[in-house]
RNA sequence: GGAGAGAUGGCUGAGUUGGCUUAAGGCGCACGCUUGGAAAGCGUGUGUAGGUUAACACCUACCCAGGGUUCGAAUCCCUGUCUCUCCGCCA
């Protein structure tokens, strides 16, 4: 959510920033209910203390014995003029309410103005994509020849976009997270486990509602969705929480199952375990004071392309443009692995300052010292990575000519074996 | 799933026959006095949000949340959420 003062003192200077990110946005009926809503509450409060000095006084004027009936007859009428403008304020507030969460976040004015993810800025490489002396296959094939991935079976038992992890393959996987997950609390993270579903209002807080509900799986019977990722559990810990200064800054890793509905994808990414409906992600989250959330976003990218480069994954890393920012975010780095299959760099992480954008959302707060005035937090949260997406590019840049997988070195203790070969 | 109890400022804990309570008292915290320095003691202050104002200030709301009764609600009524206890079921 965007500071309500901001949007009234600076409304073209928000205009300019949010038109950013693709089309054209305004503030005129915001202001306008705005306006309205504090005119009433003026009214409303001037009411209210009336209300309160008369029944102040009610206990002594019977005391000395007067008629108060008279009094009451006013105050009936005062009380009915209230209950009507207060319900009138409420009315406005929902609608203010409704523009102020579907305003994205202000981008950060280092983030380049682009449309699209071509405008992103390639930061840096590390590694080099492998020369193969033979044609390297997909993972997808890779998969299924070594009877590790098996779409079929989960398509006959779930649908498309699942899949089953057998023998090696469900290995690894597990051999993936705990490695993300121990090299992560080695590096100052604490390891949280949190609940895969959520209420409406965790979901609110981190910016996927109201504006993306149809992106989200939500559970039949309840008001809980299905969690899209654990940055909504991680971060909504600390919902309407006020943090002392020398806490910050919090840093959590979590491992979670990750659930999206996919919609509007229709057809890309079909083959593989690049998009699946369900998929398994170690979640990088920092809560920081905002003089240091920058440096924070930095170290956190850092921590996030660690767990790559140990594992020999050639990457890049870009900075998105204004135009393929995320709703909540005022700046994101995407960390993108070489896929074979792909010919290309795909996402493999995104890491994000959100700065005070869900914590307002959230009401999630600090105080500098005892006694002074609570301020937001900065949050923000990186994927550690998803492993998912790591399976396929161990698979796809380890693949050897023969069929077999070389793993990792880094993996050898979790997976107690260092090459996967068909059974 | 069934029965019962509960939710009050950072913590603790009164108030629950509706109006002398602007939510008592204690702890904690901050500042001051005291002291060679500290502790103790004494004094003062100490929530959040919104609004009015050039400012000093003032006003309004908030006792889990949302409705209701009333001139007036922490207190009465309804609904919901969560916590605890017991029973049932259960990995």
């Amino acid at each position: 959510m965007i500071d309500v003062k901001l949007l009234r003192s600076n409304p073209e200077k928000v205009e300019e920033a949010l038109s950013r990110r693709g089309g054209t946005v305004s503030l005129d009926s915001f202001l306008e209910l705005d306006k309205k809503r504090r005119e009433l509450l003026v009214e409303t409060e001037n009411l209210k203390a009336k209300q309160n000095s008369v029944s102040k006084s009610i206990p002594a004027l019977k005391k000395e014995g007067k008629d108060v009936a008279p009094i009451f007859v006013e105050m009936k009428e005062i009380s009915e003029r209230v209950k009507a403008i207060d319900e009138e304020i409420r009315q406005l507030e929902g609608e203010i309410d409704k523009v102020l969460l579907t305003l994205p976040n202000i981008p950060h004015e280092k983030v380049k103005t682009g449309l699209s993810d071509e405008d992103n800025e390639v930061i840096r490489h590390w590694g080099e994509p492998r020369e193969f002396g033979f044609e390297p296959k997909a993972h997808w094939d890779i998969g299924e020849e070594l009877g590790i991935l098996d779409a079929a079976t989960a398509a006959k038992v779930t649908g498309t976009r699942f899949t089953f992890y057998k023998g090696d393959g469900a290995t690894l996987e597990r051999a993936i997270i705990n490695f993300f997950l121990d090299t992560h609390t080695k590096h100052g993270y604490k390891e949280v486990f949190p609940p895969f579903m959520v209420h409406r209002s965790s979901m609110q807080g981190t910016g996927q509602l109201p504006k993306f509900e149809e992106d989200a799986f939500k559970v039949a019977n309840t008001d809980y969705f299905l969690i899209p990722t654990a940055e909504v559990p991680v971060t909504n810990m600390h919902r309407e929480e006020i943090l002392n200064a020398d806490e910050l800054t919090i840093k959590y890793c979590a491992y979670s199952a990750c659930f999206r509905a996919e919609a509007g994808s229709a057809g890309r990414d079909t083959r593989g375990l690049i998009r699946q409906h369900q998929f398994n992600k170690v979640e990088l989250v920092k809560f920081a004071k905002p003089e240091d959330s920058y440096s924070e976003l930095e170290s956190l990218t850092a921590d996030a392309e660690r767990v790559l480069q140990l594992l020999g994954i050639p990457y890049r890393v870009v900075r998105l443009c204004s135009g393929d920012l995320g709703f909540s975010s005022a700046m994101t780095y995407d960390i993108e692995v070489w896929m074979p299959s792909y010919n290309r760099y795909v996402e493999i992480s995104s890491c994000s300052n959100f700065e005070d954008f869900q914590a307002r959302r959230a009401g999630i707060r600090f105080r500098r010292s005892p006694g002074s005035k609570p301020e937001f937090v900065h949050t923000l949260n990186g994927s550690g990575v998803a492993v998912g997406r790591t399976v396929a590019c161990i698979l796809e840049n380890f693949q050897n000519e023969d069929g077999t997988v070389t793993i990792p070195e880094v993996l050898l203790t979790y997976m107690g074996k260092n090459v996967i070969e068909k059974e």
